[in-house]
DNA sequence: GGACTCTACTTGTCTAGACAAGTTCATGCA
DNA sequence: TGCATGAACTTGTCTAGACAAGTAGAGTCC
């Protein structure tokens, strides 16, 4: 019987090698770790590929790295995750649901003083103002634009997401807010303030909000 | 009088060309890019260089690359964030007040069913139970273990930290936590609760209750 | 038609050497 | 003492070439 061997490529058997010393505190935050000479002579492998071993480490957030000086474990303390914004259309769609949404407020406007601040604009410029609800499962109801696909899904095609910035806070709705959701006024909600710009020019200020009950937001951390 | 042209890597070069042809929309999502070879001809560089932009682009998930068949414009769709998770205690100090906790709870315990199961332990397992508020401007309280750092702190430095999952959540807190809190059981709370893992071992299960009209996530995103 | 092989193209990875640039420290000079 | 210099070390980056491995399509044989 021949025991197929995974071939592991070298730069990511250094990597792993790090990575275990890291996990078992062989150098603690902050500790000088091999530089790569070492590990060059140690691995038997080229510098590029030590190189690319330590780089991705670096952008993985688990060593810092000076040039002249060296490489260094890093604090530990802070831990970046990924947290995923997804489309709710897709998102829904993807789970089998139709999706469909009531929109009641759709109007061009000009920016009061305050979102005009948020979004770096002039006061009183231009923005289109979208009021909507999403039902997962959709009865019917009216079938203008935007109940089969969400702006921001009509925005991410039109000029792709460059940069958002967001904010999570719990709170109770508005009264509106409260009475779009069928929820009562002292029912806690999840709200994400989103702000998205494209090449430096905001494009979406959007105040999501989710009824505590009924939605979370998952991530997850992997080193 | 002299400028310094700030000396750009080739390799940033080649991946600023890229995004900033993802940016204009010239490659819609999923449609083939230039290969390695192409860019190579196109810049005068080798291609170790194209490559590494490349890669690099696709950590950062604005390309998708196929062994064989070619790179591929990512569906910009889902969009990565980065959330930093940071040590409380290292927070308050770093703003320069002082931090100190009531602890409430320090003790030993069996694991219940449900909390066994969440963390893949036995039935009854020992786990540690610590339930504490803290405070950030500081009265003169107990001054017991945990007042002067943070259990998260702790076991940071024991074990560093190696897999985390969270789930954020908007709710009403339960009863002893609104009292412990100083707040109304009606507030809403945002609460997240995090999961962490040390080399597959669960080393915390946190709930973390922040007042909603105290407390925000802040997070954010740059391609 | 169906199965096979061969070719062209793609990405994945490694090598050995090179130069640039930053840090630290010892050395020597004024 | 104070300061400039340079050696020794570090990381940052690039090159030209190489082989491996995956995909797609054209051609060939049965």
């Amino acid at each position: 019987m021949v025991v197929s061997t995974p071939r592991v490529a070298p730069y990511a058997r250094v990597k792993q090698h790090l990575k275990d010393g890291l996990a078992r505190g062989r150098w603690a935050p902050g500790a000088l770790m091999p530089s790569e000479a070492e590990l060059v002579a140690q691995f038997g492998v080229s510098r590029m590929t030590v190189n690319r071993a330590l780089r991705e480490l670096q952008t993985e957030g688990l060593v810092e790295r000076v040039q002249g000086l060296g490489t260094f474990a890093a604090q530990l303390h802070k831990v970046s995750s990924t947290l995923t914004i997804r489309d709710l259309h897709e998102e829904i769609v993807e789970r089998g649901h139709r999706h469909e949404a009531r929109v009641h407020v759709a109007r061009q406007e000009r920016a009061p003083a305050a979102l005009a601040q948020r979004l770096g604009l002039a006061n009183g410029a231009p923005v289109f103002h979208t009021l909507m609800v999403h039902l997962a499962c959709a009865p019917d109801y009216l079938n203008i634009d935007f109940t089969q696909t969400t702006p921001t899904h009509y925005l991410l095609e039109v000029a792709p997401l460059w940069e958002a910035q967001y904010c999570i806070e719990a709170s109770a709705p508005t009264a509106e807010e409260a009475k779009l959701l069928g929820i009562k006024r002292g029912d806690a909600c999840l709200i994400v303030v989103r702000r998205t710009e494209s090449r430096g020019v905001p494009i979406t200020l959007a105040r999501l909000v989710h009824p505590g009950s009924r939605y979370q937001i998952d991530g997850q951390f992997k080193p």
